[in-house]
RNA sequence: GCCGGUGUGCUGGAAUUGGCAGACGGGGCGGACUCAAAAUCCGUUGUCAGCGAUGGCGUGUGGGUUCAAGUCCCACCACCGGCACCA
């Protein structure tokens, strides 16, 4: 029996309602179905920060769709959700309320869990991971010690924001204009031994391999080349004037080698303290050294910030002249990219130029211009294009492009430097001075050394201090640094550093395959079954960092021979923003939308329908609560007509005139506008628009005709509700059992559309007499080329138009334009 | 600063391959229903001129290519994201 529908939606009895039975019967529960294919669809997993935002919402609500739409297309779906549930935020929680961090984030996640279901979206909740579990970080151990035995894991000195007033290391995020965020005092750096990732080894690959992801956009491609920043070059060694160091330095440039008047050292070179002991004016370039120390990679490199240096009191010899150059230290070299040293040709290079002339150093051109007006009286920027080689010895007379490749040979014959490839990209710094995120698994023994510890899960010990004191929290507690050596048994002492949160979350998708394996981290065969993720999708702010450590990561556990794939992510969607009067929702703005006063509101339905409607999803989203009631109001509107259609439904096939005609023609052109809306492009915001024109003509078929024909009636809503579905799942749900159905609407295939009830027989063709529409002809849709001149021609208002002009030509597009050039 | 993106009515946006700019939603205006209001239903709505038929203008700015440009090219402006310890 049938229950009538009420007259008014009541979202929140029938969500309510469904969510409580879908989770009953396991609707969302994934089987393996090796008779079907496999879709693997994924959001980036949240950090569990208190509630859900519109950001998530918006996230979630788009996987949800795909993962749903997927389903009704007969595939194996596999759609999870985790926690990425290390960071910052949980230990400032513990220091400002005195929460631990593990409570702090075990409540968060349990309220955000409630949020998640609360919005109807389709996660098997038994595949749940949570990074900051034992049963999860041990396998980020684990796969830590993999990497370390292939030797991708290394430990070198490197700086830290170091506050000197809190004695602890600052995250970048906790630095504001060069000061503490907490207590305002002057940020130093600070040099640690730390741990890295040889992300580096991969360069290459990782640069290659782009081209094998076309179902990637191609900004974050772009932006990933661009970081990872190939570049060609050479590098040349220049010997001291006195001494037997020499100092390397790379270049793109070696065509203008017989330019370089000095050389300008990072003030982090390591050759930097034997130049120093030398210098005459010491003092001063230790107070340089320590200035520029305060300045971040951001200001030193930028073209604005004013370029500082000094001289050291040292020469160096050019290898291809034998001059004798000026070394000098300057803020814009960085240790960091090339050899941390540079050539400096002043006259084609513009920071090199602007330096030079602020310092009174030589110049001399070794381009000249084609047309030969290159000159050091006039020129007030670099010559940077191309040219011809001038003051440069044997190789006078060359064009550069032909000199850089003779120039690189000569350097390698006379075995002065080499061809080299260099890379922005650098190495992946993985060490964090911070207690809620995994603790590295290393030991060190005074007579082992750093030794892997295999006795995994290193657990983080629970009863920890916050208070700032210049140890790393964990270097505090006693009980977990001393241990015993894994190799020798003797005493020895913990790493106390734990790992970077993007570790964690640069295999989670791995572990969804297989989230109960206490055996390893992942079943080989479930991955290799499950993965890649066919559909990934989040905020672009992750273009780079977080989608390059997972396909570093994935290539590093494929050569490891832990899986088949190199590319974790086949095809990827990067959302934008949600806005509020146009900027990023914050606390600090008092712009915040509150999902869960939204659902309260107005149900989990509209909140998604309305997300989803407001912006396509790869453009920022300005919200509307206007908007928001626009799209509860769409819903009412499909729940009278359904309730209104109620006792229509179950009779038989009545008529089909004109008006049936029409609105079949509409239900099926709907179908297939929305499924190439889906399936091709994601346009969920013209699918949802395509469907309110199909309500509109429904309620228009309504209006015009009196005994409404119930086999028209019983397709419309039928399809209706099965095109609502992967949309609004719980309004479609109640409707589809309201309207006599058996069995989850959510379990149905999606319906095909007929091609013949889509068949147009005429069309408007647009006349433009020279681009302007002058008229509009309705013609049958194969009217040759020659008719459609024909008739545009002979339409007395384009007469009017053409006049006495001659026409000198026509141009025709079937079914489309004709358009008359006169003049 | 460097790298990447975005810009269309009052407003969120549509225009799929260079071919009718403004679909659909919001807001406004008008009407129906109502004692009245809300809700709902129907209609209308880029802008300027005109009673009207109709015509001119119009996709951040300036230029260009083309029979035809929101769409392609060049230069510029504004805003947004990332910049390696926020995630």
């Amino acid at each position: 029996m049938v229950e009538r529908l009420g007259e008014k939606y009541q979202p929140k009895e029938i969500e309510r309602k469904w969510q409580r039975e879908w989770a009953a019967a396991g609707l969302y529960t994934v089987a393996e179905d090796p008779q079907k294919p496999k879709y693997y669809c994924l959001e980036m997993f949240p950090y569990p920060s208190g509630k859900l935002h519109m950001g998530h919402v918006r996230n979630y609500t788009i996987g949800d769709v795909v993962a749903r739409y997927y389903t009704m297309h007969g595939y194996n779906v596999l759609h999870p959700m985790g926690w990425d549930s290390f960071g910052l935020p949980a230990e400032n929680a513990a220091i400002k309320h005195g929460i631990k961090p593990s409570v702090w984030t075990r409540d968060n996640i349990d309220y955000m869990r409630g949020q998640l279901q609360q919005l109807g979206l389709s996660y098997d909740w038994d595949r749940e991971v949570a990074t900051c579990l034992p049963d999860y970080y041990r396998w980020t151990q684990w796969l830590f010690l993999q990497l370390y035995k292939a030797g991708l894991a290394y430990k070198k000195k490197a700086a830290v924001n170091w506050c000197p007033s809190c004695k602890t290391v600052l995250a970048n995020e906790q630095v504001v204009a060069g000061r503490c965020e907490r207590c305002d005092s002057e940020v130093s750096h600070k040099d640690l031994e730390q741990w890295f990732f040889k992300i580096t080894a991969y360069a290459d690959k990782l640069l290659a391999n782009l081209e094998k992801l076309p179902g990637w956009p191609e900004k974050v491609k772009l932006m990933q080349k661009n970081w990872i920043g190939k570049s060609e070059g050479v590098e040349v060694d220049f010997p001291l004037a006195d001494g037997k160091e020499k100092v390397s330095i790379f270049t793109t440039r070696p065509d203008t080698i017989f330019g370089v008047t000095y050389m300008v050292l990072a003030p982090e070179h390591p050759l930097v303290p034997q130049l120093l002991a030398q210098a005459p004016n010491r003092e001063e370039v230790e107070a340089f050294i320590a200035e520029v120390r305060k300045q971040d990679d951001l200001t030193r490199t930028s073209t604005e910030t004013e370029k500082l240096g000094i001289f050291t009191g040292s020469y160096a010899v050019n290898p291809l002249n034998g001059e004798k150059v000026p070394i000098w230290l300057g803020n814009y070299v960085l240790a960091s990219y090339g050899t941390g040293a540079v050539m400096a040709v002043p006259t084609h290079d513009q920071r090199d130029f602007e330096f030079a002339k602020k310092y009174d150093l030589p110049l001399r051109v070794v381009i000249q211009s084609p047309q030969g007006n290159v000159s050091l009286k006039t020129m007030t920027e670099a010559y940077v294009e191309d040219g011809i080689l001038v003051n440069s010895g044997s190789f006078n007379g060359l064009g550069n492009r032909e000199a850089i490749e003779k120039i690189c040979a000569h350097i390698e014959r006379e075995n002065i430097g080499q061809r080299k490839v260099n890379y922005k990209l650098r190495d992946w710094l993985i060490s964090r001075q911070r207690y809620w995120g995994a603790p590295l698994p290393i030991v060190y023994c005074e007579k082992c050394g750093a030794v892997p510890d295999e006795n995994l899960p290193v657990l983080l010990p629970d009863g920890v201090a916050f208070k700032p004191n210049g140890q790393s929290p964990l270097a505090e507690c006693e009980s977990f640094v001393k241990t015993t050596c894994p190799r020798c048994g003797g005493p020895a002492r913990r790493e106390t550093d734990t790992m970077d949160t993007f570790v964690c979350s640069s295999w989670y998708f791995l572990r969804y395959a297989d989230p109960h394996n206490e055996e390893i981290a992942f079943d080989r065969e479930k991955a290799n079954r499950w993965l890649p993720v066919d559909q990934y999708i989040g905020g672009v702010e992750h273009a780079i960092l977080h989608l390059m450590y997972a396909r570093f990561f994935t290539m590093a556990l494929h050569d490891l021979g832990l899986v088949d794939f190199d590319e974790p992510f086949e095809n990827l969607l990067t959302q934008g923003m949600v806005l509020k009067d146009g900027s990023k929702m914050s606390k600090s703005k008092g712009n915040i939308v509150d999902p869960g006063y939204i659902i309260d509101k107005y149900g989990a339905d509209t909140a998604r329908l309305f997300i989803l409607f407001a912006a396509p999803p790869e453009r920022d989203l300005e919200w509307s609560d206007q908007g928001v009631e626009g799209a509860h109001r769409f819903l009412n509107r499909i729940w009278r007509l359904v309730a209104d259609w109620q006792d229509v439904l179950p009779g038989g096939k009545g008529k089909a005139t004109a008006e049936e005609q029409a609105l079949r023609k509409q239900v099926h052109l709907t179908l297939k506008k929305v499924q190439e809306d889906l399936a091709n492009r994601f346009q969920f915001n013209t699918a949802i628009s395509a469907i309110m024109e199909l309500v509109n003509a429904a309620y228009h078929y309504r209006e015009q005709v009196a005994n409404p024909d119930p086999a028209t009636v019983r397709e419309t809503v039928d399809m209706l509700i099965l095109m609502l579905a992967p949309f609004a799942p719980f309004i479609s749900e109640e409707l589809w059992s309201a309207t006599g159905h058996t069995g989850s609407v959510h379990k149905q295939a999606w319906p095909k559309y007929d091609p013949k009830a889509t068949v147009s027989t005429e069309v408007t063709v647009v006349v433009q007499v020279n681009g302007k529409v002058r008229e509009r002809l309705t013609m049958s849709v194969d009217s040759s080329e020659e008719e459609l001149k024909a008739k545009a021609l002979a339409s007395a208002k384009v007469k009017e138009f053409i006049g006495a002009k001659q026409i000198r030509k026509v141009i025709v597009i079937p079914r489309k334009l004709v358009n008359i050039v006169i003049g």
